[in-house]
DNA sequence: GGTATATTAGTCCAGGTGGGCAATAATCAT
DNA sequence: ATGATTATTGCCCACCTGGACTAATATACC
């Protein structure tokens, strides 16, 4: 794993790998090891290793833990939002509730393509840190307005059960990650590796059946898998 | 905290504090930490702390973190499974579709009042540990295959949208244990307590009516709140 | 060429980690 | 009474932790 030390020392020649490869190797693994071990868990010096760099260099990008920490989601939603952003622009055009069907789908690829993300929220929720306050504040409260505002729409137009907007969100949210979330617990109990294609396809046609009531009634599993694999 | 410390050596006499519950207050103390910082955050000497014990009076009682992290978790299903049958048997003699409904509220009541639960498993859901194999051994396969077979049942029935099982499992029980899980982000970002009463009520509301499919249509909000509160 | 700066490697430290082991006192079996 | 068992603390260890600090060196700027 510690695939560096071979480096020389001194600031490196500009070909050798620009800083944002450096830093982008370090939120890589920091992310990485910060959802599979938790905060306190994952240990600076194996950060490091895992991106190929000495410990200090952590301490030289990022001052603190907290500070990499931090770091590390900041990117994490600014690719999140790139993402459903551009899944939003393919459907211009389209009627709403084809629109949020389609985001739907595209949700679920990207937990299946992000555990880590659901797994760092369950994570933090629990303890006094003020890594809740920060993930509340910068990320649950912008996304959780936007939502809001489609999903009653939506209600209000027979396409989704009226229930309270909080718990839907939460419930919509949680259903959409789970099995990715715990994919090692499906992979060990099942034998189903959930990073496989047509296992995203079938949650995102099973999460859509679920949720959705389109023409007054059951919406069995039949119409979808129609989107691009 | 360290409440212990003024304890003499040897055994302490029979009237102190019997073994079952030094025993107990250690495994209640492991869930609490385990399941707010990781089975590598959670530190035995703080552990050991909050159940007024010296650390290694855990080493005497099991022998290994590993060890003391099994038996925290037995005996956490052995008291869900508990609760879960009590519920189950007031409901006899219902019609199967009340009886489920009635144990969907049961169990989004132990999500609340057992929010580690959920927390624990996703949080060693990933890593390459062998505890992810016996979650998965001894808690999911037991669970699902009982869950199965109710879900397949109501699902001819109409009940349900009839969708893959596993992903129905993974669905409804990710919905169930969301708000709860995140209870801390839900305070942050709303203010609001969701173990209170009035909450964990309305939770259940919600989840049956995005599940149940009666009287062949939607299934608005409205019915239910019936239960004991 | 010289100087400042950016970026790395490596060393050191005080404190915490899980685990090993002996001491000690209450209890139990004989 | 005595010796074994049980339940507990106290202390030791080698190792790892996050962070502070130093040395080295390639680039950028004058």
């Amino acid at each position: 794993m510690t695939a560096a030390a071979t480096r020389p020392r001194g600031r490196p020649a500009r070909t050798a790998r620009p800083v944002e490869e450096t830093r982008g190797a370090i939120l890589d693994a920091a992310l990485k090891l910060f959802s599979e071990r938790g905060f306190e868990g994952a240990a600076m010096r194996e950060i490091a290793g895992l991106a190929g760099v000495e410990h200090s260099a952590l301490r030289y990008h990022y001052s603190d833990k907290a500070t990499l920490w931090r770091a590390a989601l900041a990117r994490l939603i600014t690719d999140m939002n790139a993402h459903m952003a551009a899944g939003w622009a393919t459907t211009v055009g389209q009627p709403p509730l084809a629109r949020f069907k389609a985001t739907l789908r595209d949700y679920v690829r990207y937990c299946a393509r992000h555990p880590e993300h659901a797994r760092i929220m369950v994570q933090e929720a629990m303890g006094e840190s003020d890594r809740v306050a920060w993930i509340a504040e910068q990320i649950v409260g912008p996304q959780h307005r936007a939502m809001a505002r489609v999903l009653e729409t939506l209600m209000s137009q027979g396409h989704l059960p009226r229930l309270p907007i909080r718990n839907m969100i939460y419930m919509l949210s949680a259903a959409a990650q789970s099995p990715f979330t715990l994919a090692g617990e499906v992979r060990h109990a099942y034998g189903v590796d959930m990073s496989d294609t047509a296992e995203i396809e079938r949650h995102a046609d099973a999460l859509i059946a679920l949720l959705i009531r389109d023409r007054g009634g059951q919406a069995a599993g039949g119409e979808a898998g129609s989107a691009t694999a």
